[in-house]
DNA sequence: CCCCCGCCG
DNA sequence: CCGGCGGGG
């Protein structure tokens, strides 16, 4: 077992060691391809050039969001998700004068730094996914940090979406700023999952809720079978019991989501995608996952980048002292039997850049996740 | 892997089956037993017959402590034990007119029933010792529980004894009332463990006290060289670290207990009791003992009467609503190299009768381990 | 000293 | 939502 399959666990673990100088100097060499990457969505959700974009954002210390703030005056209101969405097109120049409430994109991209070139494109060929939880279980600044969650689905413009940790607050702004989205929720009190599919692309074929029986959290698995692009798909989330202490029954519940997606009709694509809450010993613990069902960052060949998506490094959102980080948000792919329709081509970390409370959008980054589309 | 290798984990695994007939019919001829024993018991204390113990038990509903109490008129104070223990003789009869300070005796024997008498041989043949937390951080009816553990010292007169969990007022105690025994402690401040030599019989040669580098509890391993019968031996102790969230430091004290078993000289018997708070899974997680330790619950066929020494289905101490019960106290023993001077015979659990205050000497049972000794 | 919960940093 | 701790059942 590799050193870089293990988990960040906390004090028996992997604390986050000093950096040597070798590694210095590589994370110079991300920051400036970061910087490429928000030079290119600046310029694309201002349709300005990179001149531009990389004037306004070293004006502003490279926060995409005052960044966007400076270039648009005063502020557009609640308005940005419909339209990215809306036609799939690349978000509508505001004009001068108004004020995008986009929070930040930077993403840790493998995808190349053209992301938002390639994000504009509505085509056959291709598919993506963000599953996120949303963290409104916390109260602080939730309404600020729902708005920068839409301001990400706004930007990238998912066919999909998982979300975790729901509340009512933000199936409120979502109606508002997601109008282009269907969103079902997988409960109504507290807090729950939602699948939001985009109505110009997805056709809605039924869904289901899964109860767990032994929950003491009031999870469940949510599970929508819909078709895109003529491709059938089985689309599953959860938010498997969480902390570590409930290891069993969150094992018991990974049982049941991987049984039903095999149980899904051989012609169907499966993809979950949640926050699992996982630790890799408990996937172990289970015989590893079935040989027809993938992990889908494992799949990519677990690219660093975006593996711990819960990381008190460099979340500071739960203000914790302890330093740990875990990898707890998971996309599984089960293939149709004739294969090879949907291919998983990346997966990156969203949410990475603080609002102007100074907090995330999430305890959780979000995961984006595309596929390539075989016809 | 049996079901009887199994723990009595609680709400996972096995709580406590409603008894069927069969086992009904099983429990009726254990009471029949276990009345023998306490008869025998009480005759061996009042230098009484079998009929007389007989006529005070049931006229007492089978408490010891009563029938003795009913016997003895009025109490006797703090010299019990030391009667019991001085010469290796029956306790003598204290004379009409005066109460001995024995809590209770019911053992779930398997030593049979003349266990009373086989006490009283104290020949070169056998060795016994007894290994019991005496859960000294409840300060509830502290005195009186402390005087029911030094009841059943006095009652079993046993050579060796291993205490864990003892505090100061213990000390005390046992300088009054176990003055033939001398008592090595494993520390001085807060709990710790003990361990009683009989004075006539063994003979100590040193002692020393190995810290476990790692406890956050204060725990270490107490170690004794000694003689007996001519037998060189090596007695150990120790708590080992509490609780089920600290598995792996447990997992390192018992490995540094079976070190320094195994690196003892080949000419000593090394004989190891305490309380664990192993779960069989940490054993097996660490290779299972090393061929030449031996678990002498297993030794002797796994006998379930005494398998749990820790038990809220019977031990009410803890006021506990949850129900669970686990093997936490063990003897582990490492044979001479040549072989055979000593050799498990018996294991009972002890402490099984409640006190006046209607609570237990404490959470745990006592083991109470007979040896053969071949010269 | 079981499990669960809630609080804290 | 980590791990530690303290309280209740
Ligand atoms: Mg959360
Ligand atoms: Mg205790």
């Amino acid at each position: 077992r590799r050193k870089e399959e293990k988990e960040g666990r906390c004090p028996q673990a992997e604390r986050e060691p000093p950096l040597p100088a070798k590694e210095k100097e590589e994370d110079e060499l991300h920051l400036a391809k970061r910087r490429k990457v928000l030079c290119s969505d600046f310029a694309a959700i201002t349709s300005s050039d990179v001149a531009v974009a990389r004037s306004f954002l070293a004006d502003n210390d490279w926060h995409l969001q005052r960044a966007l703030n400076a270039y648009f005056e005063p502020p557009l209101e609640e308005e940005d998700v419909e339209k990215a969405a809306a036609g799939g097109v690349q978000p509508a120049h505001p004009g001068p004068g108004s004020c995008i409430d986009l929070t930040g994109v930077a993403t840790t991209s493998n995808a190349g730094v053209n992301s938002a070139d390639s994000r504009q494109q509505e085509d056959d060929s291709s598919f993506s996914l963000i599953t996120w939880n949303v963290d409104g279980l916390d109260l602080g600044n939730l309404k600020e940090r729902a708005r920068g969650i839409c301001s990400y689905l706004a930007l990238y413009s998912p066919d999909v979406v998982f979300l975790q940790e729901v509340v009512q607050q933000h199936l409120r702004l979502l109606e508002m700023k997601a109008s282009s989205y269907t969103v079902i929720p997988g409960n109504i009190d507290g807090y729950f999952t939602v699948i939001m599919l985009k109505k110009s692309r997805v056709k809605i074929l039924k869904h289901e809720i899964i109860p767990f029986p032994t929950t003491s959290m009031m999870r469940n698995l949510l599970v929508v079978h819909v078709s895109i692009s003529g491709n059938e798909l089985c689309l599953m989330t959860s938010h498997l019991e969480s902390t570590k202490d409930h290891s069993k029954e969150r094992m018991k519940q990974l049982q049941i989501v991987l049984n039903k997606m095999q149980k899904e009709s051989e012609s169907t694509t499966v993809i979950f995608g949640g926050d699992t809450n996982l630790r890799d010993s408990e996937v172990a613990k289970l015989g590893n996952l079935p040989n027809n069902i993938m992990d889908i960052w494992e799949f990519l060949g677990k690219p660093q980048h975006c593996r711990y998506t819960w990381d008190t490094y460099s979340n500071t959102n739960l203000n914790a002292e302890y330093k740990c980080k875990l990898r707890f948000d998971r996309v599984y792919l089960r293939p149709a039997a004739d294969g090879g329709h949907i291919i998983p081509r990346s997966m990156d970390l969203i949410g990475l850049e603080k609002l102007d409370c100074g907090r995330f959008p999430s305890d959780h980054w979000g995961l984006l996740c595309k596929f390539d589309v075989i016809l």
